[in-house]
DNA sequence: CTGAAAGCGCTTACAG
DNA sequence: CTGAAAGCGCTTACAG
């Protein structure tokens, strides 16, 4: 059987608002008061009743937010909705969640949209931030008003910041790498395609699949290029690289920009080529269907979203703090046969 | 702002606890009170507050049981952790687990344990079942006395089970090929080493991994041996399939036996040989460290657990039945690099 | 067939 | 600094 406030409030001889008020640390108890609840509660094995909070909290009508910076794209989306299916499960809460989508790295914008939020009163806010230190500031100073923020899928530093929620970027480009060893475990000439070499992540990943293949006999990269994750850009930066290195065997993309840089390598032949690319959207899927793609590392974009809202519940409801400072995804290998 | 039973009790001008007999389908309550009370639920988009509904629970002491054919198991531990953290979820319902482990396959021990959760008043099961008739007459007589029961990571059929949870086992079979299709293109000889072939799962697994093969140029299964999950066994039959056919480049273990079978192999001789297997027991990605196998399809046992109990959860709670009569898990690859 | 009341566990506004 | 009481939403034993 499990205890209750009320068998506290008995065996220490005060009522069950004091023991409340010891429990969680509301102040206005005499101090030897609120050790023997502590003691008594710390000794019978005392653990909330999630059922008996959330209804008392439905009067709190607490909400929490989720920036993103990224409108209609197929990756975000999911990080959306495991967001909402998480805020879902806290409805017994009266818990709900305000999104903000943002587009194109606009600075200005994040700012408003981190204003908005603290102005609506939000509890806990999840961010995918720009990395510039305006937004650090803001950050910074939304944590000082008592508001919880962590990131996800991309962190930035000199924060107050809970803790990052998302890929680790630089296993992902070790295990595309892995994927390299078995297939063509011997003279690799690798052309990568990256989003932004000004995007940490993307570096990241970059650095841990270069380090995988110095390690591989007679193997190494000859070329980077920018997509700037626009399809555009992608399909000229392939283009340029393909025709300039004609011995590259091996195209890793290490961002978006999969389905430009791909035209480009059919536009020129794809013969003995292998790709690995990044996540499993509907046009990667596409691509691995017809066999042009060969394996793809994907980050769990739905528990991305999912386990941010579950660390600010338990942050900010239950008062735990995440255990760790980088709640990493798992990196899913894809092929044609488990998509 | 939810709809609540009060509101809608005001708005039928009955009792919350009319309203309560009429959305729970309890009974005694005039027909047309009760199709006017469904009527405004529907109208206004009731569902039951979790935390309300949770609250009341308390008091009836429910509680689910699971049962696996595996005592000191790796695999299923983790299938039973899932299963308790799911529980866990629910002990603010006042929901609690009884757990029963068996060994070797005994129908006796099986049928007993069945017995003993009736007996215990549980109200739903999750059983790793022996496929054979005699349980398949016990499922189906706790069903009609009102237990809720699904089958989790083996089936059985001919019963009024919810649902099965677990491995898609041709699936993971064609994986297990998807990946020798990149590493191996062509010319495979395959030894395949299952558990037994009174297993459902497993031939399926074998099933799905040589149609996939037929499809690759020249590439055959050589042979096929059992390991009984035993591993003197899968050693002596490894050795055994090794021996008489020296053309055999490639090793797939559809089942437990990995562990005793690679030390066949590494007695005889392991270069040039591909090794896929099955699950990521400490010992297998001991092996996989080693380079000695290349790649492992996993099936997500904490899931198959967490998933069994969140259905009977649904069904017994929520009065919602499972939506798919197989709720499948992911096959995931598993490779050095992503362990 | 129906309603009024109590209770599940936690929190808070109010009174002292 | 502390307690008594009300309330969050749902369910049920009891009375009629």
């Amino acid at each position: 059987m499990p205890v209750t406030v009320k068998q506290i409030a008995e065996l220490a001889g005060v009522s069950r608002g004091t023991v409340d008020r010891a429990l969680n640390g509301r102040g206005n108890v005499r101090p030897e008061v609120e050790k023997r609840i502590l003691e008594i509660a710390e000794e019978m094995g005392y653990t909330p009743n999630r059922a008996g909070k959330a209804l008392a909290y439905q009067r709190k009508n607490l909400s929490f937010g989720i920036i993103v910076n990224a409108e209609g794209n197929e990756f975000f989306d999911d990080v959306l909705k495991g967001a909402r299916m998480a805020v879902d499960e806290y409805a017994d809460f009266g818990i709900t969640l305000r999104v903000a989508c943002g587009r194109g790295y606009d600075v200005g914008q994040q700012l408003a949209q981190l204003d908005e939020m603290q102005a609506a009163g939000v509890s806990g806010i999840a961010i995918s931030p720009i990395n510039v230190p305006e937004i650090e500031e803001k950050i910074n100073r939304m944590i000082d008003a008592g508001i919880a923020v962590l990131t996800v899928n991309s962190d930035i530093e000199n924060t107050g910041r809970l803790c990052y929620v998302g890929c680790n970027y630089y296993q992902s480009g070790v295990t595309a790498a892995g994927m390299l060893r078995l297939m063509r475990p011997s003279g690799v000439r690798a052309g990568i395609i990256t989003g932004s070499i000004r995007m940490l992540g993307h570096n990241r990943r970059m650095k841990g699949f270069s380090d995988s293949l110095k390690k591989m006999p007679d193997s190494l990269v000859s070329d980077v290029e920018e997509s700037l994750d626009e399809r555009d850009v992608a399909y000229q930066a392939a283009r340029r690289m393909l025709t300039a290195h004609p011995e590259i065997n091996t195209l890793y993309f290490a961002a978006a920009g999969a389905v430009g840089g791909m035209q480009a390598a059919i536009d020129l032949g794809t013969e003995g080529l292998t790709v690995i690319s990044c996540d499993d959207t509907d046009e990667i899927r596409s691509l691995m269907r017809q066999g042009l793609i060969h394996a793809t590392i994907c980050q769990e974009p739905f528990r991305q979203g999912y386990r941010a809202m579950q660390i600010l519940f338990d942050a900010i409801v239950n008062n735990t703090p995440p255990a760790e400072e980088f709640c990493y995804m798992d990196n899913i290998i894809r092929i044609r046969e488990n998509l």
